[in-house]
DNA sequence: CGCATACTTGAGCGAAATCAAGGCCTGTGG
DNA sequence: CCACAGGCCTTGATTTCGCTCAAGTATGCG
C-alpha cells in the first residue's frame, strides 16, 4: 500500500508536444503531465529517494491542512477532493484533482487545505527538497510548475465569482460545464458525492439535488445514474451558468455600472 | 498623468532583511517590495523602456478582464480593487491591492480580472517581455514572484471558504481581521465603499452595514467614520469570524466527520 | 443652500437552508 | 433466497438568513 522507490527512480520524458506534454516515471510508470517539457527526449532526472509511490484508499486524508508541506503529489489514478474545514464541521471544497493533476504545489511551508481520496487513488509523492534540487538542474521545471500554479489561480478566481455571486442553478450549471469535456451526449463521470458537490459549490446536498432535477426536467442534461450525467443542450446549460462576460464588452474607461438582477 | 520612463530606469536594492525586502525604483522612487531580494545591494537592473510610471484617477479601470496582459503593476500609493463581473452587472471583488502589492502577476496571456482604482493611485507598470529578460539575468527574481503568487493563492483559498460557507457576520469579522494590522485600538482605514465590501464578501451593502452595526453594538468594533473603524475586542472578533481550525486537530486517518451547525 | 452620493435602518419577501420522509441500491447475515 | 440495515439520493414542508424595496440620515460639493 505504500512502497518506497529504489534509489534509481527517474523521470523519463516521452512526449514533448505543446498541448500534451508528459513524462513517464521510470519506476512506477506514473505519468507526470507537464513536468519535463524542456528536457530532451531520453533525458533522465535522477530523483533518488525523492519520490515514492502510494495507493490511497477511499476516504483517506493524505495531506492535512496546517501540516508541514514536505511533499507534493501527482495524481495517477482516481479522484481527490481538496478541502478547507471550519471547526464546527462546515467544509469548503476548493477543488478536485484527477489523473495528471498536481496537488500541494502552491503551499509554501504548510498545506493550506486537506486532500482526501474520493475513491481508490494512486499517486506519486515528491519530496519538496528533492524538487528544489531538480530546479537547480532544470530551471525550466520551476517555470512550468509556476505556470501550473498560475492556471490554478485563474480557476480559483472563477470559483470565487461562483461562490460569491451565482445562484444555485448557475453554480451547478457552471460546474457541469467546467467538469465536462468537449464531447456532449457522452456520459460524464462524477466520482464525487452530492455532499462533495455541495461542499464545492457552497450549497447543501438538497439544493444540489433539486438543481440537477430542474436541469434534467428542462432537458438540459440527462441523468444516467447518480454518478453519471450527460449534457443534452450545452448552449442552454451555458446560458444558465451565468455566461462569462465577452471580451471587449465595456470600454476601459470608467466601466462597471451596476444593474443587479 | 502618464509619463514614460527614461531609458535608464533601474531598480536599486536597498534592503535585504528576510521579512521586509524592498527595492527602490531608481527613476520614480517607487518601492517595489520583494522584487530584488537576491540582488547584491547596489546591483542595478536596467529595464530600459520596460516600465513606466502612471497616475490613475479614482474609478479608473487600468486593467480589463480578458484583455491581453501585456503589463503587470506594482501599486505605489492608493488602493485598488480587483473585480470579476457577470454580464448582468453582478460583481465579485476577488481582492484589494495596496502600496507594495503586485497586480497581474498570475495572468498568463489575458487578465483574469479587472483592476480599478478605489482612490487616486500611483503605480509602476512593468512590461511582461522586459520581465522575462530580467528572469534570464536574475533567476531568483522569478522564484520570488512565484512565491508571491503562491501566497496570493493561500489568500484566495481562504476567501473561497468565506464565500462558500461563512455567515454574513463571520464574513465581515473575517475581513476586518484580515485587513487589520496588529495594533488594536488604532483607527483602521477602509478606503473602499460599502458596495466594494459587499462585492468582496459576496453580500449586499445593506447586509454589510447591518453586520457592522451589530459588531459596533456589541462593542467589538468602534466606527469612527464611514471609512475608519477600530477593533475594540480582537478576541471576540476572532471568535465571530469562524475560527481557523487549529493545527493537528484531527488524525490524518479518516477525518472529516460533519456536524453542520 | 440644494443636490448628489453614500450609508443606515426598517419592512416584507424569497431563495436556499433545515427538517423530515421516503425510495433505491448494496452488502450482509440468516 | 429473502430480510434487513445503512448509505446515498430525492422530494416535500417549513423556517430563516440575507436580499429587495423603500425611507430616512449624514456628508460633501457646486
Amino acid at each position: 500500500m505504500n512502497s518506497t522507490h529504489q534509489p534509481d527512480l527517474r523521470l523519463v520524458a516521452t512526449n514533448r508536444s505543446d498541448t500534451a506534454i508528459s513524462a513517464r516515471c521510470g519506476c512506477c510508470e506514473a505519468r507526470h503531465a507537464g513536468l519535463c517539457d524542456t528536457l530532451a527526449d531520453g533525458d533522465l532526472l535522477h530523483l533518488a529517494h525523492a519520490a515514492h509511490w502510494q495507493l490511497i484508499s477511499k476516504g483517506r486524508v493524505f495531506a492535512l491542512e496546517g501540516d508541514p508541506s514536505r511533499h507534493f503529489f501527482n495524481i495517477n489514478h482516481g479522484a481527490v477532493k481538496l478541502c478547507k474545514d471550519l471547526p464546527d464541521g462546515r467544509r469548503q471544497i476548493i477543488g478536485f484533482a484527477g489523473p495528471g493533476d498536481f496537488v500541494g504545489l502552491a503551499a509554501d511551508h504548510h498545506y493550506s487545505f486537506s486532500a482526501e481520496a474520493i475513491n481508490e487513488v494512486r499517486l506519486c509523492s515528491f519530496d519538496r527538497v528533492g524538487l528544489h534540487l531538480m530546479f537547480v538542474r532544470f530551471p525550466a521545471l520551476e517555470k512550468r510548475l509556476a505556470a501550473m500554479a498560475s492556471s490554478d489561480m485563474v480557476v480559483a478566481l472563477a470559483h470565487m465569482l461562483l461562490l460569491g455571486r451565482k445562484t444555485s442553478i448557475e453554480r451547478v450549471a457552471s460546474f457541469l460545464l467546467g467538469w465536462s469535456t468537449k464531447d456532449d451526449g457522452r456520459v460524464l463521470a462524477l466520482p464525487m458525492s452530492r455532499t462533495d458537490l455541495g461542499d464545492y459549490l457552497g450549497m447543501t446536498i438538497e439544493t444540489v439535488s433539486r438543481s440537477l432535477t430542474i436541469l434534467k426536467n428542462q432537458r438540459v442534461i440527462a441523468i444516467a445514474s447518480d454518478h453519471g450525467i450527460s449534457i443534452v443542450n450545452r448552449r442552454r446549460l451555458s446560458d444558465m451558468a451565468g455566461a462569462i462576460p465577452r471580451r471587449g464588452g465595456l470600454s476601459g474607461e470608467s466601466a462597471c455600472r451596476k444593474t443587479r438582477n
